[in-house]
DNA sequence: TATTAAAGTAAGTGCTTACTTACATAAAGG
DNA sequence: CCTTTATGTAAGTAAGCACTTACTTTAATA
């Protein structure tokens, strides 16, 4: 093994600790020991690489909120009906939430720290995100499957928010309803919803 | 002025504060010497009230989770078209969040300390709001305006999760993209392509 | 094998924080 | 007016935390 490698693995070691813990415990609730001790470091180790705490939560947001290429879904599923279509778009949405859930909880409560790196990152995940959602909607439009005076990014804030918040109960908070559905079938409900609201 | 009043009043200036420094900073970002300084009293009559910074904030979830009444907005709309109805509740809807925005704040950042807790706030506040929703959805079905097959509490989670992430982005995240149309105009959005989606 | 780089051990420093104790003052009530 | 009750002042304690220093061990490299 590269002495390199060695550093990266230890450092990556390191970020990937700190990155589960914050989003567990939040910024404050998480102590440099903790985390070295979990990444089975040296707690000076961690220091040495990261010269302050505050440094490794910066490192921290900057590895996990720019790497996780966004899948694309909207190729494999053009030439579908629209509401297939949107049923995988919703699925596709929530599959990608869930990934990235660890990062979701610590922009979540750490606002007051590094407010506006927090809300770049946020708004950066946000835009790319509805930005291909709009894209399909065009290929809708094109198709005249559309309401000519829809405007479009309303219409993505509408059905990604409808899938975002049953992901923000369900996922982040752990709530669940007693008289749910189950998820495809609340998805469904959801694309119908939708589809019936904005088609021609 | 009787002493009970001045105990009541110091209890409640410090209940108040609390709330608010805690919904700012978080339940560890707080001091107790901060809240006391900020409410005006000494640090030791904090403790001589709450005796410790956990009970003060059990306290402050108790206190402010409950009192706020729910406004009825139910009545005054019933008589008229369902578009303006459902605009309207959109917009109580979103005031009612807005009021709340400290102890949802709280709820939001603090999943560690009392997760059952908190998780049970947070189950009460959306059944009560889901569960006004979903009376009005039923005169709406009672006077046959919607499809029959839809599935109420599924039709209330994607109406009110429109809103509640345009709640989410804007008021707590404070995120305001370029391309966005002003509040009525999305609220009414909302409520047309929700509408189209569920008419029968 | 000798050298160098990466990581560990261990002890400690200084600061902040929740919480305490003992005493003092000011207002309310009888 | 005198007692009781609410609040303040001030000083301090013990623990936890981020971060440091000095030295040692382990492992890659030349």
């Amino acid at each position: 093994m590269a002495n390199k490698d060695r550093k990266e693995r230890t450092k990556e070691r390191i970020l990937l600790t700190a990155l589960q813990l914050f989003s567990e415990k939040g910024y404050l609730g998480t102590t440099t020991k903790e985390i070295s001790a979990k990444a089975g470091v040296a707690e000076v180790t961690l220091f040495r690489y990261f010269v302050t705490k505050e440094q490794l939560f910066e490192e921290v947001l900057k590895r996990f909120s720019f790497l996780q290429k966004i899948k694309e879904i909207l190729p494999q599923v053009e030439g579908l009906p629209p509401e297939e279509a949107l049923f995988l778009i919703a699925q596709a949405f929530l599959e990608r939430l869930r990934e990235r859930k660890p990062l979701i909880l610590i922009l979540h409560s750490e606002l007051n720290l590094y407010p506006e790196k927090v809300k770049d990152i946020l708004k950066g995940v946000i835009l790319s995100i509805r930005g291909e959602f709009i894209q399909y909607l065009q290929t809708l439009r094109k198709r005249g499957f559309l309401k000519e005076e829809v405007d479009l990014p309303v219409c993505a804030q509408a059905f990604l928010g409808m899938i975002f918040s049953y992901f923000y109960l369900k996922d982040i908070k752990g709530l669940s309803l007693e008289d749910e559905l189950s998820e495809e079938l609340t998805l469904r409900s959801f694309v119908k919803i939708f589809l019936e609201g904005v088609k021609a």
